[in-house]
DNA sequence: GTATATACATACATATGTGTATGTAAAAGC
DNA sequence: GCTTTTACATACACATATGTATGTATATAC
């Protein structure tokens, strides 16, 4: 086939992604071979091997593309309202949420993430990934309630590491249950509550 | 081959079953061959094939002699504790995570069933499935936090119905971090203070 | 303007999985 | 004691995925 411009190679590179997360979606990532891929991009396997060294590069290459924004999203909203640490809290659980309702393709990215792969052999270390991204987020948000303590605003009794803790559990939850309740019959319209009585029940009343 | 004996097919098909989990634990449901856990069970896909429609239903053996028991349990955990329904909810949430890190086979499985499985095609109900689950527990657990209410255990501004999905929300997320969390550096060593923690916040003090 | 590397498509070799059909020896039924 | 199932093992037919090797037309570099 005729050789494309560097810009159409691009453009072909980005479609085979776009092309992977939606086969993913609707078939799984190992039921899913690379024929079907080429085939929902209006291209060759030849192309997918042009551009990814194979299944799991092109995975990851789909994770990334929505992954590093969001994570920055989320460090950034926690660096913010530095008055305010558990508004901030609050307003960092929202966006996280509002992200992932509001953006198809980085809802699409996690319910393929959260339901639709399987962590061994390649992927197995993802998990681990997975544990450190955890770790560094859970020590953040315990920062965030250590200057909640200082600036008096936490209720007595409340430890920054547990609440910590259980702040990361309470939310990783709440968006595996938010992606599988498709028809919104249980959590899509209360998370906004839900994320608020959270904060409410740390804050001294 | 030589007929065994009626005791002895049950011992097959349960040996089967064990090597599956192992298998699954190892390679995932996906990439797991019946040939695999033939030869891990020491007998041939024959055997399989004659206890087993195919790999899905022999997911679903393995899955249900868990999943059935430890739903029962949870639930009569729920309805002991009369007297005094918040204790009684965080005896609860204590023995999902016991029954977990306790049994091997039971942490196995909810390991694959986390981690190790796509839920596309035959096992896309099973999210549905999963869903109906939540809502009942969710529906368990508001009828919990309001006896709590009744009892005047509750802290003051605690909707049930908010506290129920919090609470369901925290608590699957701690399982899935649990579960991840192989080194015990996270979560594994304080999660009776985080559940702990969960109550003090929801209890009038 | 020519040479070369690029961006794919096509073709091939290899392996491997699935379901079923058939074989078979002993346990169960009568 | 004979027949019939049972509980598997073995063999076969079919399909399909993967990675690579090769072909090729055209941007691009010079």
């Amino acid at each position: 086939m005729a050789r494309r411009t560097k810009e159409a190679a691009e453009q072909t590179r980005s479609e085979i992604i776009d092309a992977a997360r939606r086969v993913f979606s609707r078939r799984g990532v190992s039921q899913t071979t690379l024929e079907h891929i080429a085939r929902e991009a209006g291209v060759t396997r030849g192309a997918i091997y042009w551009h990814f060294a194979n299944k799991t590069e092109l995975f990851f290459a789909m994770r990334d593309q929505v992954q590093i924004p969001l994570l920055d999203r989320m460090y950034n909203a926690l660096l913010s309202a530095e008055g305010d640490p558990l508004a901030g809290l609050e307003q960092f659980m929202l966006q996280v949420i509002e992200g992932v309702s509001q953006d198809k393709q980085m809802r699409e990215t996690y319910d393929i993430i959260a339901f639709k792969c399987e962590y061994v052999n390649d992927l197995e270390g993802v998990l681990g990934e997975m544990l450190k991204t955890c770790r560094d987020m859970v020590d953040r948000l315990e920062k965030t309630y250590q200057r909640a303590e200082a600036a008096n605003q936490l209720r007595n009794g409340v430890d920054p590491r547990l609440a910590a803790l259980e702040s990361y559990a309470f939310l990783s939850g709440l968006c595996r249950l938010w992606l599988s309740d498709h028809r919104g019959q249980i959590v899509r319209k209360q998370t906004r509550e839900m994320i608020a009585g959270h904060i409410a029940t740390r804050r001294r009343s």
